[in-house]
This record gives structure tokens, C-alpha cells and sequence, in this order.
DNA sequence: TCTGGGGTCCTAGGACCC
DNA sequence: TCTGGGGTCCTAGGACCC
């Protein structure tokens, strides 16, 4: 990505490995939106030694279809104007937003190609598709005013899932997966200094039925304890008699980003209240976590069972990025972390120890 | 390919309130 | 007291994306 903020800062990660840039302006200094693309690719190349495929044209949707067409090393350019033209022949499959169950409807309408879509009455699709036909309808034609956000959104839900290599129906492999994913999360909401308000669970059964269950609290939550126990109250009566594939933890409708105090909840700060002890503790157990890796600090319950590692951290993720101390764009050239150990640090692991009977694993992959 | 994990957005129905 | 309508929030499921 810093290749790319060498051409605009106006850069808009998609993934690991793709992102938009807006180059309206750049004309006068570099040349045209093709020179641009031709620059882009040669510096790729320089930089990392990889191919790049490229798509210049006025929209995002446009040059994203584009990109896709020549990888992967391709250049194409969309002059503006020519996007329907240039659309019209391919098939819908290409179009963002259609996917396996779009594509079967559209099909049966003897919609094939874009040009076959940018024809179809919009009534039609709306009739079929909702708002998401409007939107089908414009885009066959090349119409998407969706700027590039340098900036990335807020993330809006914090999810960890997990499928078993068998399907289970034993309780306590059931129970202690939703407690690690619930741990997962907590520890994620808290380094992001997010609370919150909704928890839902996922469960898909053995025949890939899945279903959803999700209850909202009182108080928005960043702790593993209220995040667990709403989880295990909506799957229980889920997982009754069936074989369970996949788990998963999930919670969503942040509030405004926490202030960790370091006082009890009461507001005082002589004798150290219960809740704020459990506070430090906790602390002290993700720093740990910050520094050794998300594996070295388990709950006793989880030790040894090789059950999903909580903790692992999306590079993508903006919710992420923040806590790693980030921009919350993603930069593949980003610097390391520092993993240096403080003093404290036994006192640290003896105190999680103690207070949350959490025990320290030792993990043969890290040093 | 029998289908991993983390997300977003949309729709529809029900509860509840005014 | 009953009725209807509208708005909002919550829940469940589905489609899609990388």
C-alpha cells in the first residue's frame, strides 16, 4: 500500500492485496489515469516483484470490473462515457453484487449479460429484488457515485466462529468453545475500547441448517463473563439434539468507546473494590496477551483442549488496527511491535492467576 | 470442492408506544 | 373502549464480499 500512497493519499484498502485510488488531479504532475496505472504496476513490480492487474475508469464499480477482467497482470482503461458499452457483453456473474442465488433469478428472466440487465424494466427488478434491484440496474449501466474513502469505517460487529473437524453434540466441547469465542471477543471490544449492547450466537448443524439468536442487554458489555453466559443461553436450547458444525460469537450495536478507569466502579479509589480488582486482572491478562501472543494467557477451562486460540487479530480489521496502535488503513509495510518485557510481568501473570484462575500456557511456537 | 472465517447490508415480521 | 396508522426497536434469516 505505500507503493500506492506514492500516486494520492486518497487510497482505500479493500483487502490485503487491493484498493482503490482516486487519481482525479493527478493529471498535471504524473499524466493520464493510464500513465497512472502503467506507474502503479511498475513500481508493484520493483517493490515486491509481483504482477498487478490495474482498472482505470470514473467509478469504483467500473475499475474494479475492470481490474478483474486482464489478472493478473492486466491494464484496462474505461473512458468515461463507454462504461454501459463496455459493461453490456459480460456476463452478469461479473457484476458486484451478484452472486450464486442473483445470478439463478436473473437467469430465469434471460438476463445473461450486463447489457441484458441494463435492459430489464427496473419496476421489474425492483419488484424482485427490493432496493437492491435499483441498485443491480444502475450499475449495469456503469452509474456509482460511491467515492474512495481514504478513511476505513467503524467497524460495526465483533464475530469469532469456529468449525469443528467433526460435528459434536458433547456439551462441554459445546460450552467451552462459545467460552473461548466469547473470550475472543471481549478481549477484542477491550483493546478497541468498544463496548457492547448485542450478543448473537450461530449455529449450523450437521445437514448446514444455520440459525441465528441474538438478545440485547441493558448495559453494553466489553467482558467475557456476560457475553458467554447470554451466548450459552441462546444456544442451548439450539444445540438439543442435534450434531453442531460450526459455533460462532458475535456482538454488534457498539456505544461510545469506553474510558477504562482505574478506580472501582463506585468512583472510589481507596480500598480496591471487587470489581476493580477484576478489572486489573483483566488487564493485566491482555497486556500479557498484547505482548506474548493471544495464546499466552488461557482460562483454565480451556487449557489443553486445543480449542480455537481467542485473540487472533485481523490485520484488515479497523477495529483491529486501532488496538495495534495503527493507522486504520491497512498498510502492508507497517511496522513491527514491540515486544519488550517489563518487570511487572510476573507479578502481572501471578495476579491473573489468582484472581480469574486463569493459568499461563507455555506454547511451543513462540519463544 | 460438499462448503473457512470475518464482515456488511437488506428484508420482513413482531412488539411496543403514541 | 375500540380501532387504525405510523414510527422505532429488536430479532431472524439471507445474500454477498474478500
Amino acid at each position: 500500500m505505500a507503493v500506492l500512497r506514492r500516486f494520492t493519499p486518497i487510497v482505500e484498502p479493500v483487502s490485503i492485496d487491493e484498493a482503490f485510488l482516486d487519481v482525479t488531479g493527478t493529471d498535471r504532475l504524473i499524466g493520464s489515469g493510464e500513465e497512472v496505472g502503467r506507474q502503479i504496476k511498475a513500481g508493484i513490480v520493483d517493490e515486491t516483484q509481483l504482477t498487478a492487474s490495474v482498472g482505470v475508469a470514473a467509478s469504483k464499480l467500473v475499475a474494479k470490473i475492470a481490474s478483474d477482467l486482464r489478472k493478473p497482470d492486466g491494464l484496462v482503461v474505461v473512458e468515461p462515457g463507454d462504461e454501459a458499452e463496455f459493461l453490456a457483453p459480460l456476463p452478469i456473474s461479473r457484476m458486484w453484487g451478484v452472486g450464486e442465488s442473483t445470478a439463478t433469478v436473473l437467469r430465469e428472466y434471460g438476463v445473461r449479460t450486463l447489457g441484458d440487465l441494463a435492459a430489464t424494466p427496473v419496476d421489474l427488478l425492483v419488484r424482485r429484488f427490493g432496493k437492491h434491484g435499483a441498485t443491480l440496474h444502475d450499475r449495469a449501466l456503469g452509474i456509482d457515485d460511491d467515492p474512495v474513502h481514504a478513511e476505513a469505517a467503524d467497524a460495526k460487529s465483533v464475530s469469532h466462529e469456529h468449525t469443528f473437524d467433526v460435528d459434536t453434540n458433547d456439551r462441554e466441547t459445546i460450552e467451552r468453545t462459545l467460552l473461548a469465542m466469547a473470550d475472543g471477543v471481549s478481549g477484542r471490544l477491550r483493546s478497541a475500547g468498544l463496548k457492547a449492547a448485542t450478543v448473537h450466537v450461530k449455529i449450523r448443524d450437521s445437514s448446514f441448517r444455520t440459525i441465528t439468536r441474538q438478545r440485547t442487554l441493558v448495559e453494553p458489555t466489553d467482558q467475557t463473563e456476560p457475553i458467554f453466559r447470554i451466548a450459552l443461553d441462546l444456544a442451548r436450547p439450539e444445540v438439543r439434539g442435534i450434531r453442531v458444525r460450526l459455533l460462532g460469537v458475535g456482538t454488534s450495536n457498539f456505544g461510545e468507546p469506553s474510558q477504562i478507569g482505574m478506580f472501582g466502579a463506585d468512583g472510589s479509589s481507596g480500598a480496591e473494590s471487587r470489581e476493580a480488582r477484576r478489572r486489573r486482572a483483566i488487564e493485566a491478562s491482555d497486556d500479557l496477551r498484547r505482548r506474548y501472543g493471544h495464546r499466552a494467557v488461557t482460562r483454565g477451562r480451556l487449557v489443553g483442549t486445543g480449542l480455537p486460540a481467542p485473540f487472533e487479530r485481523d490485520p484488515m480489521s479497523p477495529t483491529d488496527r486501532r488496538t495495534l496502535g495503527e493507522p486504520d488503513t491497512a498498510d502492508t509495510g507497517r511496522k513491527q511491535l514491540r515486544a519488550t518485557a517489563r518487570p511487572g510481568l510476573r507479578d502481572a501473570a501471578a495476579e491473573v492467576d489468582a484472581r480469574l484462575e486463569q493459568a499461563e500456557v507455555p506454547q511451543s511456537e513462540e519463544s
